[in-house]
DNA sequence: CTGAAAGCGCTAACAC
DNA sequence: GTGTTAGCGCTTTCAG
């Protein structure tokens, strides 16, 4: 049952292993009556290739290789809040890898490591994936460029920012996405929006809040100092900025939170001190996690297409799935759409 | 670098690849000297045994599968919510396995499918696991046990509520944490209390629902049909819910949600019919996703420690990693602790 | 304590 | 069209 081997099923039909081999690659030069007593054994006794086989033969290894951040997931693991990045980003990669006989590790990688180097070369040279699924921010890492670049893997880049001409590039235009909400506030009247950011070594980060001050420039508007504050993301950041922001004398009546979580923490902190959201204030942030359409208000944000982005990325980097694609497709950098999603966080200003 | 093999290794430390074989499995019988040099020549040329050829050799595959749902997976996928049940499991897997030299793959698997004993086999036979973890509801699949047990490879099952004789057992008491939540419910003073639950596939569903009978009954009160809808563990379920719920001649003044998606449900959906939270409604949910900390009111929940109970499994599973328990630890079913956590959201009765 | 030889299940050259 | 023969890089006998 579990235990055939290519010999059984060569047996089994009457052949030798080369043509059960040859029908399972689907080779020419196979006459259908072989193909037909092959496909029979198989199914007879339920055989199915060892992957390490496959792999050790010099074949694909069917296996692709999902590089998350160590440093952002172990934060989670302590703060005990989840982040549904990873469920989105697998559901995209699981989605693909089901139509072809491929499979997904999931591989934590500490790009803060002293050891990057030799942590990222071991694990390709024990698992020798046939494709490795880049993440924010270790997609930005040239070091992580290198490596993979030596080692001769194909590597799909999610988000990526910096050195575009290497890899297969999937992302969305975050910076635009940016630009658009925050024009979204200018265009509800706002002119003093404050904005809570992320790590720099996010490219998302960057990004964002580049596009949050060119929407800024580009309606005349200015942005004090006082109306930024750092922040990593969290929600706790959020509550912090907000502190911040509100401590200063800058009279905001609009906040960009950098990231969904960071936006629901300015909401809170905001209502702590009393404002009515969003009388008082407007809230926008960026992701569309399911917490923003479960607050209260619900979260104007940017859909981020995670999964979208994902199932793209591996389309390209599984041989069979990049197949199946349009030549021209398969080498263009692949930016997914976004979304603008306007909820009840954000609304027309009042009263200036 | 990412090329050498056992034979280079042997090469540079001067000995026979079996010697290297023999310090890198840490065989007995390794004389000190021989010892250093293997790790030294490992050392230098950054070494690392290929996955495949070591599971090709009948030894370990260092594999651990992790088999996800389907039908949910796809659901989210549709929808665009995501869920971060599988993040927290994959934390608590992956911070397990970075100790060792072991490696996840993340699998979706069809429980609805009219072919899953030949889906799984197949599985197995290709990937041949070290070992296997099942979340629910496959945890409870009896066809999905056979399918494990037939073909000799280790598993462990989250959340298993039948044949409980089966497999490593790994769970937090769902039962008795509905019944602590719906008991707080009742010390706040609600007495008419309802329920939306989920499918009766998935244990928990049915778990969470005798907890709270067995708490309604153990203080007096009964539960009439119309206080209970019927839900899929969405927030459109407890929106659905909800409508019914208040539709119906029984003056709730408090509900419990079966998951925090559904708990969110059911306050949007009251609030939008005018109830102000918890004045007019109380509301609790299961789950202590990162929504309920961000939703408004917060959501009083039940923390269900994903994280923690996948490492409890894997801890299990992993043979080099079950070495280090102690050996009473290792049969025995796991429990791991939950937690209550009032919020905002259930408050005490003012009027009856 | 150490090494030589024989596979694990498959694919890749190379015959026929 | 089809089969034979070598390996891939390890672990496992079995000898020393």
């Amino acid at each position: 049952m579990a235990g055939s081997t290519i010999y059984d099923v060569a047996a089994a039909a009457g052949v030798s292993i080369k043509s059960v081999s040859r029908v399972l690659n689907g080779e020419p030069n196979v006459s259908e009556a072989l193909k037909a007593r092959v496909n029979k054994a198989v199914e007879d006794l339920g055989y199915r290739r060892s992957l390490s086989a496959r792999g050790l033969a010099g074949a694909s290894s069917s296996v692709i290789a999902a590089l998350v951040d160590a440093g952002m997931t172990i934060e989670h693991w302590r703060s005990g809040t989840g982040n549904d990045y990873l469920s989105r980003l697998e559901l995209g990669v699981l989605m693909e890898l089901r139509q072809v006989d491929y499979h997904l590790m999931v591989e934590m990688v500490d790009y803060a490591s002293p050891t990057l180097r030799r942590d990222l070369s071991a694990l390709l040279s024990s698992i020798r994936p046939e494709g490795v699924l880049l993440t924010p921010p270790n997609s930005d890492l040239v070091e992580v460029l290198d490596i993979l670049d030596a080692s001769g893997v194909a590597y799909a880049r999610i988000g990526a920012e910096r050195q575009l001409d290497r890899g297969i590039l999937v992302s969305m235009d975050d910076r635009q996405a940016a630009y658009d909400v925050t024009q979204h506030l200018i265009e509800l009247g706002h002119r003093r929006i404050g904005f809570v950011g992320g790590p720099a070594v996010y490219s998302a980060s960057r990004l964002r809040f580049e596009g949050f001050m060119a929407a800024m420039t580009a309606n005349g508007l200015t942005v004090p100092d006082d109306a930024v504050a750092e922040g990593d993301f969290t929600f706790a950041a959020g509550l912090a900025g907000i502190q911040k922001l509100l401590g200063a004398d800058v009279r905001l009546t609009a906040v960009f939170g950098v990231s969904d979580d960071t936006a629901l923490g300015v909401m809170r902190g905001a209502m702590d001190r009393g404002l009515k959201l969003p009388a008082d204030l407007s809230v926008v942030g960026f992701d569309d996690s399911p917490s923003a359409m479960f607050s209260n208000p619900t979260l104007t944000t940017i859909r981020q297409p995670v999964a979208e982005m994902a199932a793209a990325a591996i389309q390209r980097l599984t041989p069979p799935l990049r197949a199946k694609l349009d030549p021209k497709d398969v080498v263009a950098p692949v930016v997914v759409p976004y979304r603008l999603i306007h909820r009840a966080s954000s609304a027309t200003l009042l009263r200036a």
